[in-house]
DNA sequence: CTCTAATAGTTAGAGTTCTAAGTATGACAT
DNA sequence: ATGTCATACTTAGAACTCTAACTATTAGAG
């Protein structure tokens, strides 16, 4: 019954709804989904130790079938490949190629520059006071409800 | 540069996807797109006023074109009606049915139940200090909160 | 009154994403 | 070795969403 709760909730969604709408503008030129930007993002990321597709199913919180799918549509136009494993040929090594990765940097270089932009109107105190509450709801998320 | 907004950032996104995951598992279990329920909660909140298509998309952040096809497939499963307006014979008046009420009702209150769980552990007091920071942050984005 | 532009909505077709069922490989206890 | 189960991924078909082009109605200028 706290309208408080509620209107955390509401700023909140606009914040990420803010974020998402940057996040869309970039895509939309870029002929990409938001999903398969934030998957290609991942892959770019952790490159190095082998992705599979399995695992953009966890971080993305879909299903392999689902990633199969995407993971088509980014072959077909040369940002990613898959080999098979020769430790197990039951899994697909996924790499991101030279194009696929020059497209994932100009995204993450244009969405810091706005988050930037945004955060600016508070103060370096005022943003350590925010950062200070927001970790404790984060937290508060991954524990469950009586464990305080 | 300041790694402060990028943990700002990070702390909105990580808050709005845990909103989004929560949305979601209702969501799955309901029949129901996220883009669906979010524009039939839209619907029923403002139709007093009488929604037409046109604010749906605005709302949403997508084209009228999307939302004829999104809103055809809430009317064919009998969660919403159109009917042509006697003022306007341009546009249609949507109207929730008490089927899709029922639906959207049980996503409000579900919904409003988890964020008060999570934002319990602040204080009244630390909850409106989270305010005043996120107000001063969304207002700088130019776009007003906005409901669902 | 009529021509033009703006507004509201729909349709067509392509691409994406989901659910369900299927194939192939690996792990492991008999 | 072999039957059983789990794992990694794919395919098929339906539903959804997007872009572009379309129809119909209203508003406004001359």
């Amino acid at each position: 019954m706290t309208s408080k709760a509620m209107r955390i909730s509401a700023l909140i969604r606009t914040l990420g709804l803010a974020q998402r709408a940057q996040a869309d503008a970039w895509v939309r030129q870029s002929g990409l989904t938001r999903a398969q930007a934030v998957s290609l993002g991942f892959i770019e990321e952790n490159q190095e130790r082998g992705v599979i597709a399995r695992e953009v199913a966890e971080m993305s919180g879909t299903t392999p079938a689902s990633v199969a799918s995407l993971l088509q549509g980014l072959e077909e136009r040369g940002y990613l490949t898959r080999s098979p494993s020769p430790r197990d040929s039951r899994v697909k090594l996924l790499r991101v190629t030279q194009e696929g990765s020059r497209l994932v940097s100009g995204f993450d270089r244009d969405m810091g520059a706005a988050q930037e932009r945004v955060l600016s109107v508070l103060s370096p105190a005022e943003q350590g006071e925010l950062i200070a509450l927001l970790e404790r709801v984060a937290t508060s998320i991954g524990t469950p409800p009586h464990a305080t």
